[in-house]
DNA sequence: CCGCATCCGGGGCGATACTG
DNA sequence: CAGTATCGCCCCGGATGCGG
């Protein structure tokens, strides 16, 4: 059921945001339309994906994770938490890396333990595709966009933001490669979320 | 690395045991070997698998995990345990499994928290392929073959045992379709070890 | 036997064009 | 926007061969 080519790579577009047909045709490069109808209409009979026909307020037909296309999404984070290394320190000359990757990574590398007391509210800007990620006690979610009320601001290279939100770098050496604003103790509330993460996933191999 | 057909396979194959060419084609039924050579060429070249050349004691080659290789291993048990309802209930008619199939779900389902006090043996009898399952409170490793000092023997349905040790299924109902021997402190032991489990990672449908 | 390399249909895949 | 249709090609699967 997922084994094949781009069927988890469509369950990761969905699992940011629901989809119609063109948005998950730009958000999986190279996919050709005949592989995503037909991707689509596997996913669909074997219960991951939901077809949403439009309505009244809606123009368009949506795609939209079941609940259990919704469970895969520990077995998609695990590979993402495997492979941001890569990602990170190794980006070939013609990879390329959206914000929305960056935004799915972050949720890989913070969704599990429990993450502070008070909301917290990230703006990472990216150049083409700004995130917000917001931070709560329970959970973590990332959505397209921009946001007035973030707490902390993330400019700086794509993969930087990655390197940072994926724990593949120290807050100490991201914030040399990043501009990271924000009240002083949001900051400090970052940091201490981030240096959290990383020492319980990474064994310390540096 | 990992997106390609087979790769994935491999990597599962060789978590178990280190293997040979041949033994990995006996594990992956329908691999051609012109693709299993190419796949173990990659694996090696991107350091995911070692190639390693027989010396005095060995008699042949054998290829073994890296420990970037091992670390694929959260994400192919979290792939299991998304599967396993699959497997243990919706078997088509010409699904195979194996013993040490039955290992692998194993080790996903019960390799993350603490499992008890004192180290458990437990003999797995499947017809074709025994496994032995030893859960210390440190780990879960699980090695084909039989051995006489279990604490647990479990023998009936490939399916069943599966359905018990991936947690698809209650202990009580298990206990229905298999025959579970050992101590009565040992089988309850077990019990609590599955049913802890059960719980942690399953949201009780049913 | 073991560890591949080679050869050979067939089908999935990728790109483009087309349509309601 | 949401797909369908078509076409060439390469990759995959199955069989066989072959040196160690």
């Amino acid at each position: 059921m997922i084994g094949d080519r781009w069927s988890l790579l469509i369950v990761r577009e969905l699992s940011l945001r629901d989809c119609r047909y063109t948005d998950l045709r730009d958000g999986l490069p190279g996919i050709a339309s005949n592989l995503l109808a037909e991707r689509i209409r596997r996913l669909t009979n074997d219960g991951l994906v939901e077809r949403h026909e439009p309505d009244a307020a809606e123009v368009s037909v949506v795609y939209r994770l079941t609940a259990r296309g919704r469970e895969l999404l520990p077995a998609l984070h695990a590979i993402v938490l495997w492979a941001s290394p890569m990602m990170v320190s190794g980006p070939a000359p013609d990879d390329r890396q959206r914000g929305r990757w960056t935004a799915f990574a972050a949720e890989a590398f913070l969704d599990r333990p429990a993450a502070g007391r008070e909301p917290l509210r990230l703006q990472v800007d990216d150049e083409h595709e700004p995130v917000v990620i917001d931070i709560t006690p329970d959970e973590v979610t990332a959505s397209l966009g921009s946001t007035d009320d973030a707490d902390v601001h993330i400019s700086g290279s794509t993969w930087h933001q990655l390197g940072l939100l994926s724990g593949e770098l120290t807050f100490a050496d991201a914030s040399r490669l990043l501009d990271i604003r924000g009240t002083r103790s949001d900051v400090q509330r970052l940091r201490h979320i981030l240096e959290m993460r990383r020492t319980s996933t990474t064994s310390d191999h540096e």
